[in-house]
DNA sequence: CGCCCTACGATTGTCTAACAAGTACACATG
DNA sequence: CATGTGTACTTGTTAGACAATCGTAGGGCG
């Protein structure tokens, strides 16, 4: 087979495009998406513009209240703190229960070697494989539901990461290492120690993309930022 | 305020009435919802109508591939289980949290004291107030994400309960009593134990739901069941 | 007689065109 | 300065139509 055919329908083609559009920041927080501006862009008729549009609202990447125009999301601190709590809960518990089957997933494994194998790369390049070693850890539970939920969390993730650019505060080597002590807790059935080392290692990510936001101030941010001097 | 106005889109207004038209079994599994019916039934147009099932596809209550009818989804077995092993990951994980702070929160409460009271009703009664304790947990800890994950799964837990008339396996002191039995250990701070409790709590359901659908062979029922005698 | 192929009906995907209804912002008025 | 009005832009919904596709029933051939 020479890569699978794809024949995905047309709304399913603009929802897909717009979503690495998105992805890779080219559309920024807070970035309107009229359906006629998406119908004229893609060619396409305005009732599959707005179907396309409707996907990413249910998906959570974009955000629209009736009769008012889709615009992309705009995470401030309490929504990272969210999703990254949702994450820790989900995974600590998938932590556990691997834990007690001392079962070690080989697609983790290789995630993290290849974040070993990236050290001289650009700094973005270890979220890939870092966003592959989680996923690897919940696919490994085999739950389908569990699988799609923190799928649509990691699609919340990459959309905060493209708001930062000041990547540079990632520290690779802590990242592998942390990783791989996890990978040895599970192997040794201390669930428990794993998913506090997760809990930390987690909670370091949040509030480091906390912090790094902290400066643009996001719709959620705290009122005191508004009292300082411009 | 004497109850909070409610203007709702078609779309949405339809996504609505089938969504419990589908909960109260009157659309039982596999059955088949096409564009225009659901238009002509409703008077409304086809590509509402067609909104209105895209959402409830999105939703997980219907299925349907590309140019096929879409039907009520059916669940095996197999769905089942998973199904019920997401709820455990999400609802243990949520009961250590809530362990740790000692948090018993006032609805859960509430909710088992409503199950108490109703011991001589329909046995059908008891879903509804048992749904409520288990979101109540979910929401104390007040994360809007888990939130929305935990209904989703109850949402087809519902369609589960729906294929299966002989409710009357449900033992109501039992159900009451382990739930109490859950808000005291988290109040004893001890989540350990909590989850442990749930984990039997749910695969007791779990299984009782499996072996009640049994005898009705879902699509993921397992080949034996194509060797017994008709 | 049974099997493959084709033609048909039913259904969905998409488009064009249009009107109704709602929001947001500027403007005029008291 | 607050309030009301109005206009432009956008979305919600409809109607009708055509193409593409799926399932099935019927006809031709071995």
């Amino acid at each position: 087979m020479a890569g699978r055919i794809t024949a995905v329908s047309i709304v399913e083609a603009i929802s897909a495009d717009l979503r690495s559009r998105i992805f890779s920041g080219e559309l920024g927080s807070g970035h309107t998406l009229t359906e006629t501006d998406v119908a004229s862009s893609y060619e396409v008729a305005r009732p599959t513009a707005k179907a396309s549009i409707e996907k990413l609202v249910a998906e959570g990447l974009l955000d629209r209240g009736t009769h008012k125009t889709a615009r992309v999301v705009e995470l401030g601190p309490d929504s990272v703190r969210d999703i990254y709590l949702a994450r820790a809960y989900l995974e600590s518990e998938v932590l556990r229960r691997l834990a007690r089957t001392k079962e070690v997933p080989e697609a983790a494994v290789q995630a993290n070697r290849d974040i070993a194998a990236l050290q001289t790369g650009a700094p973005l390049d270890v979220i890939e494989p870092d966003m592959r070693f989680h996923i690897s850890l919940i696919d490994a539970v085999g739950n389908e539901r569990i699988s799609r939920m923190y799928r649509s969390l990691v699609g919340e993730v990459k959309l905060c990461m493209v708001r930062i650019q000041s990547l540079h505060l990632l520290d690779t080597a802590l990242i592998q290492a942390e990783h791989q002590r996890i990978l040895e807790l599970i192997e040794a059935g201390q669930g428990e120690a794993a998913a506090e080392l997760l809990d930390e290692h987690l909670g370091r990510a949040r509030e480091r993309l906390v912090s790094a936001m902290g400066g643009t101030a996001g719709p959620e941010a705290d009122v005191s930022s508004e009292l300082l001097p411009e």
